[in-house]
DNA sequence: TTACCTGCAAACTCTTTGCACCGCA
DNA sequence: TGCGGTGCAAAGAGTTTGCAGGTAA
């Protein structure tokens, strides 16, 4: 859980100014939140913060991802778009059981690929989908 | 180029009834189209067929993907639904230049995931991004 | 003071739905 | 004749925008 402070200043780092809505957004998305929808975000606001419109974050939420806080997908099972604290180049596990997302390493998967060579590959984002059994004993 | 009465078969063979608007947009996907949106379609329809509705759109491209006969795909960069008569599994090129969505045979990539047994994966969907160069010479 | 941020409501885009009409089996 | 398909318009979900007021440097 990284404080307020902290939370601020990576705000101010990426040239956003931080104010205390940013803050609390962010904070919930990097701290508590799994890859929520804007509606969980204005959900979670309605009771942690005194005021806070839906304008407000979604506009925040497009100001965080042009300063590349965050990372916005659509997925192809749901019409809203999720956001994602995790910057880095990952992959993704849907459980099509929980609807739960999951980030994947890219150096758990390997891929190679014979495309023609008049294809240039700038990123290669994939999504496994399937069941995750949870252990049991 | 198929023929109405081939494709009028294939929404039969599908338990689709075959009606004028139907086959239109199917033999429209399956010979013309290229990836379109509902948009494109109902552009297309208005210049091509006598006379249909938006809703009518809509109502046969879900009639179709229940029936098996289209995809429906969501892609990260935009917001409108992608429909897609290749149905047999693949996974797709993004031109990130042209917007260009070109369908990648599975048998051209390998994947080697080392993912935790705890995931059971029934799909893997790729979508690789970047731009393609086109032969000059 | 001034630039920027927020809240509200209205607008906008994409898709779905309710209902009356119509045509084909 | 009846069932299902179509067209129209209105509603719905998700997101964006314009503008007035507020707030912090």
């Amino acid at each position: 859980m990284l404080d307020a402070k902290t939370i601020a200043a990576k705000l101010e780092e990426a040239g956003v100014q931080a104010t205390a809505q940013r803050i609390a957004i962010y904070q919930y998305i990097v701290c508590e939140a799994d890859h929520p929808t804007a509606e969980e975000i204005k959900d979670w606001a309605d009771q942690n913060f005194p005021k806070m419109s839906l304008a407000t974050v979604y506009n925040t939420l497009n100001i965080l991802v042009a300063a590349g806080l965050l990372k916005d997908y659509r997925f192809p099972n749901m019409s809203k778009v999720i956001y994602d604290s995790n910057v880095v180049h990952h992959h993704h596990f849907l459980d099509d059981e929980t609807g739960q997302l999951i980030d994947i390493d890219p150096d758990v998967v390997e891929v190679t690929s014979k495309l023609k060579k008049e294809f240039h590959i700038s990123q290669i984002q994939i999504l496994f989908r399937g069941t995750r059994q949870t252990v049991r004993k």
